[in-house]
RNA sequence: CGCGGGGUGGAGCAGUUCGGUAGCUCGUCGGGCUCAUAACCCGAAGGUCGCAGGUUCGAAUCCUGCCCCCGCAA
């Protein structure tokens, strides 16, 4: 008990851990961040997720536009361990020598599956059954260190990456309390990561974002909800550009001839698209300029109907 | 002053160029048909057309200012 940590992290994904750890009791004597940066269009200077969360509860911020350059002050906290999470800054050796009682990662995947940047995102678009939490000690290599805890949970077929992703930030709440719990106790095991198996990931690009109605429905559907709901998989319909939210699998019943892209049936129930292979209906799905909507409205709107065509490309 | 789209009955939209008592697809409510229905038929309610001011006999529509929402880019 009285551990003294300093916990690093940055998206909303990264508060509810450390949500828990307060809650456990642990003292968190600063909080780690990136820096505020511009967002929207009016580029407004905006603090990260978590930095407003420990402003409210009144815990000291460092938000160093480069850590590494750093360790003195993060020492000088007088911390026994830090925690990350979804922190997006490289440690170096320097910074984790700094923490006697070592540094530990809570990282949204099965190790070594899906080490990286954008984990959640790569597991739903791969299809994967199963994701987890794993929580490790962090070493110099990105994801690579020894594991002290693995939690799985299944991938639902109505996930999407944010409603996933607030699976998994509960869970990694939970684990790292287990986690620590087991560092002060001593029971602590550390397993390596299996040379088995590996998978990086690395930050989405918008490019990957784009529909390409030629594959299976299978596989356009996992894009959209891996990346609902940021950056969001899109499409070109009568020119302009469309933002998919969430859409579904479908049976291809009256799709002979049509092309791929091709919508063959739109109704209150959804938009049907031609895919490669099967149907995609799509479910929710945002014009530019409009607010996201169910295919419902879309189509009482009349912005699309049997004949229309969702392209890769404007025109 | 980064580029752009938009604010019209509960929802999504048309109408704004060439001012003249508000329309479409739905939803809701009532009734009918049907074994039944997310289907169909009949009928009804529901709108200060973002806000303020101006021009006009008359403004959703033209002019001025303001507020809000959203896409792209960062």
């Amino acid at each position: 008990m009285g551990t003294k940590i300093i916990y690093a992290g940055a998206p909303a994904f990264s508060v509810p851990p450390l949500k828990a750890l307060l809650e456990a009791g642990f003292d968190v004597a600063a909080v780690l961040t990136q820096p505020d940066k511009p967002v929207g269009r009016k580029a407004v200077l905006t603090p990260t997720p978590l930095k407003a969360f420990a402003a409210e509860q009144g815990i000291p911020v460092l938000d160093f536009p480069k850590v590494r350059e750093h360790a003195a002050e993060l020492s000088s906290v007088g911390a026994d361990c830090m925690v990350t999470c979804a922190y997006g800054q490289i440690l170096t050796a320097e910074v984790l020598d700094v923490f006697p009682r070592g540094v530990y990662n809570i990282h949204a995947s099965l190790l070594p599956r899906w080490r990286g940047a954008s984990p959640i995102q790569h597991a739903i678009l791969a299809g994967d059954a199963q994701t987890g939490v794993t929580v490790m000690r962090t070493d110099v290599g990105l994801d690579t260190g020894d594991m002290l805890l693995v939690r799985e949970i299944p991938i639902a077929a109505d996930d999407t990456a944010a409603t996933l992703s607030d699976k998994l930030s509960a869970l990694g709440g939970e684990c790292i309390v287990e986690a620590l719990h087991k560092i002060e106790d001593g029971t602590a095991a550390f397993t390596p990561q299996p040379t088995e198996g590996i998978t990086l990931c690395k930050k989405i690009k918008k490019e990957e974002c784009a529909v390409d109605f030629s594959n299976t429905s299978a596989e356009i559907c996992n894009l959209i909800r891996a990346m609902n709901p940021a950056p969001l998989a899109f499409s070109y319909l009568r020119g302009a550009p469309v933002n998919l939210f969430f859409a579904q699998p479908a049976e291809a019943e009256h799709a002979e001839g049509a092309q791929a892209g091709e919508v063959v049936r739109a109704d209150k129930t959804g938009i049907y698209v031609r895919a490669g292979e099967g149907l995609v209906k799509i479910l929710e799905l945002q014009a530019s300029g409009g607010k996201r909507m169910r295919a419902a409205d879309f189509v009482n709107g009349r912005k699309v109907a049997v004949g229309d065509v969702f392209a890769r490309e404007p025109q």
